[in-house]
DNA sequence: AATATACAAACGAACAGCTGTTAGTTGCAT
DNA sequence: ATGCAACTAACAGCTGTTCGTTTGTATATT
């Protein structure tokens, strides 16, 4: 039996994908060493391929990491039976929740996905795009329903997918309101101004 | 020998920034090399060092253009004397345009600011937060005058702020509405959503 | 209980290539 | 002939990554 696991919980390549995911959120992908993600695992740089293949595998690891919980939480929402206005209401809120729980993975997957390379970099891409539109089909559908304003629903998709980013902001900002009062607030804008 | 071709109006230098832009902008910052650069212009590396003192300096450029762009509008419509739900509209209009016209230029100063460094980097960065407050000011002032709802203003900035980025993926899409309906979608979407 | 074995995981040194930038030189238009 | 703007060559430092080796420790054998 290799023990592999690292002191508190985890094996130590998820020890290096969180401090990775930390560094490439402040410095971004390409200004991010491995000699810098080194210090911060507390190791010398050519010990943490012991563990992983690749710098461009942890961007991996984390971009698809992010693009399968979206789309999973998308498939449960398309199951459930509810409104159309509703489900665009739960995937943004769950966006809302994803951007305040795991906001540095979320950020890093959003802003440096262009920097892996092809088999994965199209993959991605193609997910992205695959996503926006299911969305976007739900919203249609609550227009033909009369549940939804009439509205560009791609449009309506680029400002919310977008917007849900500010709370980056939100996160080192110093009079933060509450999570819960951010979410609501949020939710006010963006889904009240659909309803038809 | 290759010379840089100047167009009919503008120095060499306004020729490295553009093509600066274009380059930062599909690359980032930091993986866009100056001999990526000077290939874009059609010239040698070292040549460009006769028109630019740094690498950063192009990016500083860029920045601050963008920054004192929007500060300027945002001063004309402050001082303009139209109820602060106009004015926040006002200001909408103008980011989407922005993002219409120069949008690369925009795109660059909001992903890649955090590589500048130090007494610029600072700048830019009370400038942002300046801005904001400056906005979120009009924003409680129509919530006070019963002009908005009675919403959370940082909130309604960080939204506004960050659904424009949006504009980039529109940019890049095949089936385009046109830019002035997609603008009467956002103020539609947006600003409706405010009203009391 | 002491020893041997096995193997994960750390290390220092080195690599080939790329980075921004400088120096010195040369060509071209005025 | 003056000077701007291009060139080539080179720099010192950093990049991701590989190599061979050593260390620590959990298990198996004695």
């Amino acid at each position: 039996m290799a023990k592999i696991k690292s002191k508190t919980n985890g094996t130590k390549k998820e020890v290096i994908v969180d401090a990775a995911t930390r560094l490439f959120r402040e410095k971004g992908f390409k200004a991010a060493s491995m000699r810098d993600l080194a210090e911060a695992v507390g190791v010398e740089a050519a010990s943490l391929y012991n563990h992983i293949q690749s710098k461009e595998e942890l961007l991996q690891e984390i971009c698809f990491k992010v693009a399968n919980a979206f789309n999973q939480k998308c498939d449960e929402i398309e199951a459930s039976g509810i409104a159309n206005i509703r489900k665009v209401e739960a995937i943004l809120r769950f966006h809302i929740q994803q951007m305040f729980n795991h906001y540095e993975m979320v950020i890093v997957a959003d802003r440096e996905w262009r920097h892996l390379s092809d088999p994965y970099l199209s993959n991605y891409h193609n997910q992205r795009r695959a996503y926006r539109k299911r969305i976007a089909g739900i919203i249609e559908e609550g227009i033909a329903n009369k549940e939804i304003k009439d509205v560009d629903a791609p449009t309506v998709v680029l400002i919310m997918l977008h917007a849900v980013n500010g709370i980056e902001s939100w996160h080192r900002s110093k009079e933060k309101i509450s999570p819960k009062q951010l979410e609501e607030n949020m939710v006010l804008i963006m889904i009240e101004g659909l309803k038809a």
